[in-house]
DNA sequence: TCAAAATGTCTATTGATATAGACAACCATA
DNA sequence: TATGGTTGTCTATATCAATAGACATTTTGA
């Protein structure tokens, strides 16, 4: 694998593109034998940079909890994760990941009421205006935060979906609560985008991240659309599996 | 829209963060009414950046033939799009998104026959080593360039693939004369990451760009593997939908 | 036809990015 | 314990990224 190249004069910094690249590998598993990445003088080499810039791209896989250095010895690896995230007619957050991790949780950071926007009502199949139940919540695998989700429902069924979601921090139990004791996923759009200013933040990624956004409309047993959510995840943890 | 902020000292400069926000709102078409981008000034003050670095944003866009500067008018939007791409059990590359654009076309990139790797293996259901026909190919919509893919096949059943695709630009039609009349796709794995050095070359991105990464398994009618491939789609035309 | 509003161009300065080289500190092991 | 291989630190220099300000050029519309 000799002389990967990197793309100079773009708007990236050598440094953080090579982060990308190695962080990675990591993640394909590329040095699982030896649980080590390479030496500085060896990336520096393949990479066509100067040890210096390696010494920074390292750094900040370091500072992600990803690599750490032990002088004289090498730069270890701490961690590699991509969480296999199912998508199928019975999509649920902790269910698709829990035989993937120890713990899964799930946070409840905002809500509010609102009225349906015209997207909203298409999607919901209500009229412009009716109140909705705003959701914003934290997907948690070990601790590690993995995604973020805007999740709206019809007000006059699920009123009280916040207050319960909080205790149980659970969608599913929520609904079964609320009289709908199961549901299905009807549609998921997939795209991917750059991380915004929250995604930074909630989901503790560095500028220029991806993330993948998928936005998903679910129905009760009679086809009534009973929550449109937003959900977005931190692309390099996560993957999406689509069975057929 | 006040204040939008943008991280310094990530590696990302900012130009680019906010070409790449631009990119997004325009996609998201937010500026359809004026049908052109806000003034330099005006983007300078949300953005809490000087107006060279707003300029060098646009300019980047425009590069990429996204907006054109008019000097005295503004900065208009020359194009905008994001393909709707079905993924369902019957997912075909220029059917799902024939009825969106006036024109797709699908190349040859390259062919070569391999034998099979642990993992080609393990997905097609077949010993390793056993021979492969591999296919580069580049999918194309309105003569740009949406998709990289490669795909693999076994070589016993399909050994003339390569030259049938040639001529009929055809996986479908290669297929059917091959002697497999319809074919369905089994499991869809989506992840995202940064663009590769073939990624700009092919699909014509610039680095720090965005590709969604199918990797999908395609059977014939018996249940028999026919079809490995790993796409490669520019994140900023595309959008994968997943009908239950 | 003039003025306002928008993009285009130029100079200058500061801080981040990248290269280059040298050497120190530490670890494993022969 | 000596040696080779590795990370850590320092200095110096060149280029890119970003800010700041001034003014030219073009379009639009009052």
């Amino acid at each position: 694998m000799a002389g990967q190249k990197v793309q100079r004069q773009t708007g990236v910094a050598l440094w953080r593109q090579i982060a990308d690249r190695i962080r990675t590998s990591i993640n394909h598993g590329d040095f699982d034998e030896a649980g080590m990445v390479p030496p500085e003088t060896a990336l520096a080499l393949q990479f066509g940079v100067n040890r210096h810039t390696i010494r920074s791209a390292l750094a900040a896989l370091a500072q992600e909890g990803i690599v750490r250095a032990v002088q004289g010895r090498g730069t270890l690896i701490e961690r590699k994760e991509r969480l296999s995230f199912p998508i199928s007619r019975r999509t649920r957050f902790s269910q698709g990941i829990g035989d993937q991790v120890r713990e899964t949780r799930s946070v409840l950071l905002a809500t509010s009421e609102e009225p349906a926007s015209t997207e909203l009502a298409r999607q919901l199949k209500i009229k412009i205006g009716t109140r909705l139940v705003r959701l914003e919540t934290l997907g948690q695998a070990d601790h590690r935060p993995v995604s973020r989700a805007t999740s709206w429902f019809p007000a006059d069924r699920f009123g009280a979906i916040a207050e319960i979601y909080r205790t149980t921090g659970s969608i599913t139990k929520a609904f079964r609560e609320l009289g709908v004791p199961d549901y299905v996923r009807v549609v998921t759009e997939i795209t991917a985008t750059h991380a915004d200013e929250g995604d930074l933040a909630d989901l503790q990624l560095s500028p220029g991240a991806i993330v993948l956004v998928a936005q998903a409309l679910n129905a009760d047993l009679d086809n009534i659309p009973v929550q449109y959510s937003i959900s977005r995840f931190a692309a390099d943890r996560v993957r999406f599996t689509v069975e057929n």
